[in-house]
DNA sequence: TTATGTCATGAAAGCGCTTTCATGTCAATA
DNA sequence: TATTGACATGAAAGCGCTTTCATGACATAA
C-alpha cells in the first residue's frame, strides 16, 4: 500500500500553510484567488482527498450515522434502510450498519456491544430500529446502554417511547391503518376475523394486535383470543400460524396477516388444507412489501409507505445533529390497497 | 453532550502514563500487576472506552470494512450482506454499507463517490458486489476508481475478473448449477426451455445465460434466442418477461427464471393467461431466496448457499488484511431443490 | 563487586487534520 | 500623514490515541 498523501504535501506543493489548504478545502473562510488556485491545482495533481479519520478527530464530527436493526434481509427493515441510507448520503453522511438478529452463536450482549461500538466510532447520530424484543421487555443492561447512548449522541429510536430515556422516538405504528382493513372486512360481512403472525412480547406486534382489537370493538365485532396466533414475521411463521389456527378448530372467515411474508405462508397453509382464498377465507396483509401483488391470489394489503418513513427519520436526526429548525411535514398514513384476496362471507357461515 | 473521557484521564486517575494505559488496553506488552489493576479499575470506574477515530488515526487501522452493493433490499444481496456483517463482526470489524441503486436523483458518479468515500474513511478492506452493470461495460471513470481503490487497500470484487485490476475476485457463478436444472428438465422430456429475467449487459446474467446455452447444447437441445427474455431481477420483471415471451408466440414447455422473485412474477403472468404450472409449463428458479418454498405451486429451485459465500468473502479479505495464510475450504456448489413446479411435457407438445 | 542484560515505564513524537491566535498588509478614514 | 479596521495568512496547539526511544530498576553472570 502506497503511503497516502496528506494536507502537508499539498501545502508544500502549493507554497502555502496547511491552514490555508484546510481553508480552501472547507471553503468557509476567504482565501486569495491565486493561492486558492494553486492549492486546487495541487489537489488535482495529487488527487488528494482528506483523511476522514483525522478530520473527524479534529473536528469532532465523523460524518457517519449508525444504524442498528435486527435483520436487514427482512423487507420491512431493508426498505427502511434504503431510504435512510439514501437520505443520509444526500446530506453527506455514510452509514455504519449492524444487524443484530442474524448470528451463528448466541450473544446476549450483542446489541449492547453494537451500541458501544457506535459510540466508540463517534457516529454523529444513531438510529435503533426494533431489536431486543422491540423493547417490551428490554434487558436492564440493554436499557442502560441505550440510556448511555442517548446521553452521548443524538439518538432516534424507531418504536414507542421508553420511560426514562430522552431521545427522539418515531412511531411507525402511530397510524397503522388496521382499522381500515378490519372495517373493509366487516363491510364484506365478516364477523370472525383472525390475526396471524407477529411475535409475542414485541411492541410492534402488541401495537397492531391492540389496533385490531380496538377496531373489532368499535365495529361491534367480537374479540376472541383464540383467533389470535402469534408466531413470527416470516413466511414459515405465516405457514405455522395458519396451521395452528386451523388446529384450534375455531370458526373464522377472514384473517389479518401481520405482513406480506406471513400472508404468503398462510396462503400456502390454507391452500394445503384445501381452503381457497378468497372463496373460503378472506386475507389481508397489514404491511405491503413488494411482492404480494404477485401472489396467487393478489393480496389486499396496507401500504405503509415505509420508505418515506426512512427519509423522515434522517430528517429528524439531522435536525438534532445540525440544530436545524423542525420541518415535520411528511404524511405517512397507510393506505389499503384492495386486490383479490377478500370476498363476501361464504354461505355456510 | 458531555465531553467524553479520554485515555489521559484514565492515566491521571490511576497514576500511570498514558503509554501504560494504552498497553493494558491493547494487552500486547507486559504491565506490572498492580498498575494493570489500577488502570483497569479506573477504566471500570469511568466506563472508559477508547475513541476509535483517534485509535484508527494513530494505528492506521480503522477496524472498518466497506461494502458497496446495488440494492440491499434485493434478497440476493441482503443474504450475502448478513453473512458478511456477521463474519466481520466476529473478527472485530464493523461495516460501512453503501447502496448504489436506490436513488431519488440520478447520479452518474455515485459509485465512484462511494469508493472515494471508503478510501477517505480509511476502511481496512473493501467489498464491491455487483453494480455498474456488473462490469460488462463499466464506465472508464468507474474502472479508474476501482483501480485506485485496489492500489490503496485490500479489495474484493464479487464477480468476474476485470483485466488490469489486481485485487481478489470471488466468482459466485463459478458453479451456477444451471446445468443440473436444465438436465432435470430435459430428463422430464422438455426440449424447448426458456430463460426469463436478468438484465442485458450484466455479467451475472450473461454468465447464467451462457451456462444455460452450454447446458442445452451439451444435452443436444436447440438454442433459440427467442426463448431468452431479459428484463431485470424483480417480481415485476418476471411478470413482464413471461408476458413478452408469450407475446412472441414461440413454443416452449419449460422456463428457467433467474431467481425467486422473477419466478414469482412469471408464475403470476402465466396464471393470468390461464396457463398452469406445472401442467402446462414447468418452472425452475435459478436462485432460491427464502420464499419460493411457499409459492403456489412450490417452486423447484437452485440453492446457491449464498450465505456461506459471504463468510468466504470475509475470510479471504481478512487473509489479505492480516496477511494470514490461505484456508480456502468452503464448498459452495449449488444444489437443485426439487419441489412441485416441474412436470412432464404436456401431451399436445 | 562490577558489568551485562532484561524488563517495565514514561516522555515525546507523531497520525492528519481543525481552529485559535497573533501578525503583517493594505485600504479607508480622520 | 497618522490611525484604524478589515482581512488573508501562518504558527502552533490541540483532537485522543500508538509507538519509538531512552531510562532506571533490578536480577543475573562474571
Amino acid at each position: 500500500m502506497p503511503k497516502s498523501i496528506t494536507i502537508t504535501e499539498i501545502a508544500r506543493e502549493s507554497g502555502v500553510s496547511i491552514s490555508t489548504v484546510s481553508r480552501v478545502l472547507n471553503g468557509n473562510v476567504p482565501v486569495s484567488p491565486d493561492k486558492k488556485e494553486r492549492v486546487e491545482a495541487a489537489i488535482r495533481k495529487y488527487n488528494y482527498s482528506p483523511n476522514a479519520l483525522a478530520k473527524g478527530l479534529a473536528s469532532r464530527q465523523s460524518m457517519t450515522i449508525g444504524v442498528i436493526l435486527p435483520d436487514i434481509s427482512n423487507p420491512y427493515f431493508s426498505s427502511l434502510f434504503c431510504e435512510i441510507e439514501s437520505a443520509a448520503h444526500d446530506a453527506g453522511y455514510s452509514i455504519l450498519l449492524c444487524n443484530t438478529l442474524y448470528r451463528s452463536g448466541s450473544d446476549a450482549h450483542l446489541e449492547e456491544d453494537y451500541i458501544q461500538m457506535m459510540i466508540d466510532k463517534h457516529v454523529d447520530g444513531l438510529i435503533i430500529a426494533g431489536g431486543q424484543q422491540d423493547l417490551i421487555h428490554p434487558a436492564k443492561t440493554y436499557l442502560a446502554a441505550i440510556k448511555r447512548a442517548a446521553s452521548t449522541l443524538p439518538l432516534v429510536m424507531i418504536g414507542e417511547n421508553i420511560d426514562g430515556i430522552s431521545c427522539l422516538f418515531l412511531d411507525r405504528e402511530r397510524a397503522d391503518g388496521i382499522y381500515d382493513a378490519v372495517k373493509y372486512l366487516s363491510s364484506l360481512g365478516h364477523k370472525r376475523i383472525a390475526f396471524l403472525g407477529g411475535e409475542d412480547g414485541v411492541k410492534i406486534t402488541a401495537s397492531r394486535v391492540a389496533s385490531y382489537k380496538k377496531a373489532l370493538s368499535s365495529l361491534g365485532l367480537p374479540v376472541d383470543e383464540n383467533l389470535i396466533v402469534l408466531t413470527n414475521y416470516y413466511a414459515q411463521d405465516g405457514y405455522r400460524a395458519a396451521g395452528l389456527l386451523l388446529e384450534r378448530g375455531v370458526s373464522f372467515t377472514a384473517a389479518l396477516c401481520i405482513n406480506d411474508s406471513v400472508a404468503l405462508g398462510s396462503l400456502r397453509a390454507f391452500h394445503d388444507k384445501g381452503l381457497h382464498i378468497p372463496e373460503d377465507i378472506s386475507l389481508i396483509s397489514c404491511e405491503l412489501f413488494h411482492s404480494s401483488e404477485f401472489f396467487t391470489p393478489r393480496i389486499t394489503a396496507l401500504d405503509r409507505c415505509s420508505s418515506r418513513f426512512g427519509r423522515l427519520v434522517i430528517q429528524k436526526l439531522l435536525n438534532v445533529i445540525q440544530n436545524q429548525e423542525e420541518n415535520d411535514s411528511l404524511d405517512i398514513s397507510p393506505k389499503l390497497i384492495v386486490r383479490a384476496s377478500c370476498g363476501p362471507v361464504p354461505e355456510n357461515n
